[in-house]
DNA sequence: TGGTATCTTGACCCAACGGTCAACATACGC
DNA sequence: GCGTATGTTGACCGTTGGGTCAAGATACCA
């Protein structure tokens, strides 16, 4: 199949693997209280297997940590594609609403690292994401200068959308149990996506045009 | 000092120290990642006494649990204490605000045993805090037939003030980093409340009337 | 086909874990 | 003061944890 020597096709697929085995068990248990061992048996290889593709528990976590970001950031970007506050929060919150829908494991990892006392994401946060968040904070001053938004403390604004964005994958458990033990259906999911983005719209003065 | 006997006063301080000690030592760990050694260490006792006066780490675990619980229904009490729509949400929120200030590490328990799959909570989350959401909702759903609010989706609002006041507690590190290490004073964070009840308000198209 | 580099794995090591216990200390009713 | 119930603690136990290793299997190059 992949043209690619078998030797690396092999180490890039185990790899894949176990980090996917990790993200799942690091998001379930934290670092401390996650096991090699467990990780192992979530994907299906010798505990012995593991620690050779990743020499500690801490350089697999770093890993992990390290692919949720890149996934994070992406999603990140989509906010300055308009100049349109009401298309870029839409844009915005819709590409957070769909990370924590398909990577809900990372964005609990996430929480707990920063639970944890952030050693790890620290200088992460202290650096890009700081300077991600200056800027943002500059483009949401300017729509208020023009007069195109409610003048609201723009650092309180992106911290509601993170948390509310981010808390449909910390707190799965608790809505699927506050749902009777339903998932949200994708339709449902679509659905919360927009009542979000007009609960977030609203907060900043813009009503949703289609209604 | 105390009039009642000392043997009992003994117990219950003691009692009271270990349950602080483990709801921060919880709060940073989990419960699979925090060990019995450093709530004792955390407490200033040995091993030993913390294992008599909790049999073992899941009771321990339970009563912390427990505990939190009695402050967070308290908080949820004061939801109807109003009948106008932006007093009682102006009430809630700052109630829930007020929580992730004053006990931190109680939320941080919470979002855990949640990412956890809810192993202990799931029994409360299913009963208690059902009932609990369906009445609110139908409170809300009651402004919004009489007009008093925008039409939003009752348990999309609720989820969101949750997961915006929480993220005070549960996310302080990272708030605390991109403010440049340093903590919100009392007086931002009593700031900072009256923003996030501004952005409730509106997300729901009530004008907070100061401005 | 033979040699080398990479991959795989059961067995093993030691530290740390949750939990127990027996010996001692303290408080309190009599 | 004396006996008993409660509180205190260092030492200990069996298990599990992260990590190592050496011996074998597999893929690749010549």
């Amino acid at each position: 199949m992949g043209s690619l020597p078998r030797k690396i096709e092999i180490r890039e697929a185990n790899q894949a693997l176990i980090l996917e085995a990790a993200e799942k068990i690091f998001a379930m248990n934290g670092f401390k209280g996650a096991t090699t061992g467990a990780i192992a048996r979530e994907a299906g290889l010798p505990k012995a297997n593991v620690h050779y593709y990743f020499k500690t528990k801490l350089d697999l976590y770093r890993e992990v940590l390290r692919y949720i970001l890149s996934d994070w950031m992406s999603a990140a970007s989509t906010f300055e594609a308009h100049d349109d506050p009401a298309e870029a929060l839409r844009t915005y919150v819709t590409a957070k609403m769909a990370f924590s829908r398909k990577r809900p494991y990372g964005s609990r990892v996430w929480a707990r690292e920063i639970m944890s006392g952030a050693p790890v994401l620290e200088e992460f946060l202290g650096t890009t994401l700081k300077a991600w968040v200056k800027e943002r904070t500059g483009i949401i001053r300017c729509w208020i200068r023009a007069g195109k938004i409610k003048a609201v403390d723009p650092q309180a604004l992106l911290y509601m959308i993170w948390a509310t964005t981010q808390h449909y994958a910390d707190f799965e458990r608790q809505i699927i149990i506050l749902n009777s033990g339903n998932e949200l259906s994708e339709s449902r999911y679509r659905q919360r996506t927009r009542q979000v983005v007009d609960l977030v719209l609203g907060s900043v003065g813009l009503t949703s045009q289609v209604r």
